[in-house]
RNA sequence: CGGGAUGUAGCGUAGUCCGGUUAUCGCGCCUGCUUUGGGAGCAGGAGGUCGCAGGUUCGAAUCCUGCCAUCCCGACCA
């Protein structure tokens, strides 16, 4: 591609709306422009690296037996009310106007239905179906250029399985093609067990790219063995001791003391594990279960809740309204606790630290007064522990081994087990061997394609722009030629060039004229392509053509006539 | 949705508090000449609803009101 003939905006300045590396590199080397908040114009030297992105995608699919389809974007809101979506997905999804049609944030439903109608019998199955496809999703606040869009593009499979064994297959097909995926993308990735969220299902990971303008904290282990999502990571239970003293509960008045903060400075304690945090939660009630449920939860003072947790342990499960707490605890927030509940109809669950502890010190149900020496055991009959809290930086991993810390990270890739709820919800079953009818069962897999470039962009580059490698790199070579005009310089660089493009090398030709070679060269660091062949007045007197590597800025001479034949030698691990 | 910031030429910006010539500067763009190894020099030139709508005023980029847009933090989401 002669760069004359190519529109490639590159910007000298950086962009006023931009912050993170990414977007200000792929603005500034001419990838992309907005249109408007989360909405992104993919420019030509742009889509050239997120088409790479899908063949690798596309490859590593197909290599597991993947089936490419394109299914609309748009669908009917029936479709989407079978599932219990439309309401599900509530403000996030768009809606048309004047249709009765919704832009699909992601396809479940849409495969599945043509999974209903087609794969019937236990012959069909297992199937890997996929598509390369513009997402829609109203986003309260897309961030980071296309790192978090409304409109973006995603690789979605999904998998339809006889049997769970079956599921586990397909799963672990698409685990093992992710990591080819990112492998070959390029990204140094970790996986991290993950919080399935809207989507339904049990078993979850994330393929995550630490970065620091990620959005997502992980927790990982210092010895690589362990990473979770922060929502649910857990670490080494140190338990409050148990004192065994029998001291008697007692109420003590605590005017105006709300939060475990001003509780322990009022008592002048500095270890707070014995300030039991207690929080009142509530199950609404559905349709076979006439009543809301309560949850009064409990961790230590020093710790914090992780509803996630709470939401895996107890499904609905919300934080009690101001005006519930009067009426179900009989005291407002900063003064509930397990004991002299106003409604008696509550479940107790304590973090596994508090497992069977005594003399703490929680909220007396009584505004202004808290409760000491309470000791769970004997005064919460009916107490349940769990893991509540949430891990902290600096903690052991859970055998104990090793340190977790926390990091920011970029997720690019999740892979889910559905499970049922979408087959079970559009009625997609199938005939087993004795003639039976079950539902199939699904897992559905994720790649954002655009957010692959970016991460890589985050890890690869440098001062001067993008350091592009491997398979992503829009083109291969960079071919500057230093001339004034139409000249011998730019005859030689041209012949060099119509040489390299007959031999399938992805090359792109800087052939401007009266442009300075400063101009040249910093446009050819921003872009970023790994590998520079330049040719000028001054290479050409000695009979030489300079060849510098992008990622190391290494500058080597060779032989002018000699560089066809040893291009491949030194393209090789570019 | 809560908090914060910004909106002036294609891009980046000064001016706004304290109203007053023809709206600043740099980059980019056009023409000519010179120049050509790390974002060239000189000369000339084009390009503006100062986010939008009202209002105050003799006079508004500047003050007031409303709205819109964009970014950041959070909430949310995957």
């Amino acid at each position: 591609m002669k760069f004359s003939q190519y529109f490639l905006p590159t910007l000298k300045e950086v962009p006023s709306d931009s912050v993170i590396p990414s977007h200000i590199l792929m603005v500034r080397a001419g990838m992309i422009r907005q249109l408007t908040s989360g909405v992104y114009s993919y420019l030509p030297l742009g889509l050239r690296v997120f088409k790479k992105v899908e063949k690798v995608v596309r490859e590593e699919m197909n290599a597991i037996g993947g089936c490419e389809f394109y299914l609309p974007a748009l669908s009917p809101n029936e479709l989407w009310a079978e599932t219990g979506r439309l309401e599900d997905y509530g403000d996030d999804i768009f809606r048309i106007k004047n249709r009765e049609l919704v832009l699909a944030p992601t396809h479940e439903e849409v495969f599945t239905s043509l999974a209903k109608p087609n794969l019937i019998s236990y012959k069909h199955l297992p199937q890997i179906w996929y598509q390369i496809q513009t997402k829609f999703r109203n986003e309260p606040r897309p961030r980071g250029g296309v790192l978090r869009g409304r409109q973006f593009t995603m690789k979605d499979a999904y998998s339809f399985d006889a049997t769970w064994e079956g599921l586990d297959e397909s799963y672990q097909k698409h685990a093992q093609a992710y990591r080819n995926i990112f492998t070959r993308c390029g990204l140094k990735f970790f996986t991290v067990s993950a919080f399935s969220g809207a989507m339904g299902g049990s078993e979850s990971e994330e393929f995550m790219v630490e970065a620091d303008s990620g959005e997502d904290t992980v927790v990982v282990s210092n010895d690589s063995t362990y990473a979770s999502n922060i929502e649910v990571a857990s670490s080494l239970t140190v338990r409050v001791e148990r004192k065994n003293s029998g001291l008697p509960t007692e109420e003590f008045h605590t005017p105006n003391i709300k939060s475990i903060d001003e509780l322990a400075g009022f008592l002048s304690l500095t270890d707070r594990s014995r300030l039991a945090k207690s929080r009142l939660f509530v199950i609404p009630a559905k349709d076979n279960r006439k009543k809301d449920e309560y949850v009064l939860a409990l961790v230590c003072g020093d710790d914090e809740f992780s509803e996630t947790k709470l939401a895996g342990i107890f499904p609905g499960i919300r934080p009690g309204h101001p005006e519930e707490l009067m009426e179900i605890a009989g005291a407002d927030a900063g003064s509930i606790g397990p004991l002299n509940f106003k409604n008696k109809d509550v479940k107790f669950a304590a973090d596994l630290r508090l497992e069977d502890a005594d003399e703490l010190i929680s909220g007396a149900c009584r505004n202004d007064y808290h409760m000491k020496n309470i000791d769970l055991k004997r005064d919460v009959p009916g107490i349940k522990y769990y893991d509540l809290r949430q891990v902290k930086d600096g903690e052991k991993t859970s055998d104990g081994k090793s340190m977790l810390r926390m990091t920011k990270a970029i997720e690019v890739g999740h892979i889910f087990k559905l499970g049922t709820r979408y087959a079970e919800a559009l009625g997609a079953k199938y005939l087993d061997v004795n003639g039976k009818e079950n539902v199939i069962i699904m897992g559905s897999y994720g790649i954002g394609i655009e957010r692959i470039a970016a991460a890589y962009i985050e890890q690869n580059h440098d001062k001067d722009g993008i350091v592009w490698s491997g398979e992503l790199a829009p083109f291969k070579i960079h071919l500057v030629s230093v001339n004034k005009k139409a000249d011998a310089v730019k005859e030689a660089a041209e012949k060099l060039y119509n040489e390299l493009t007959a031999k399938g090398y992805e090359v792109l030709f800087d052939d401007r004229d009266d442009i300075s070679p400063g101009v040249k060269f910093k446009d050819a660091d921003l872009i970023g392509i790994p590998l520079q062949l330049v040719v000028s007045e001054k290479n050409m007197k000695n009979n030489e053509i300079e060849v510098k590597f992008r990622k190391t800025g290494e500058r080597i001479k060779v032989n002018f006539p000699e560089i066809l034949e040893k291009l491949p030698g030194l393209v090789e691990n570019l």
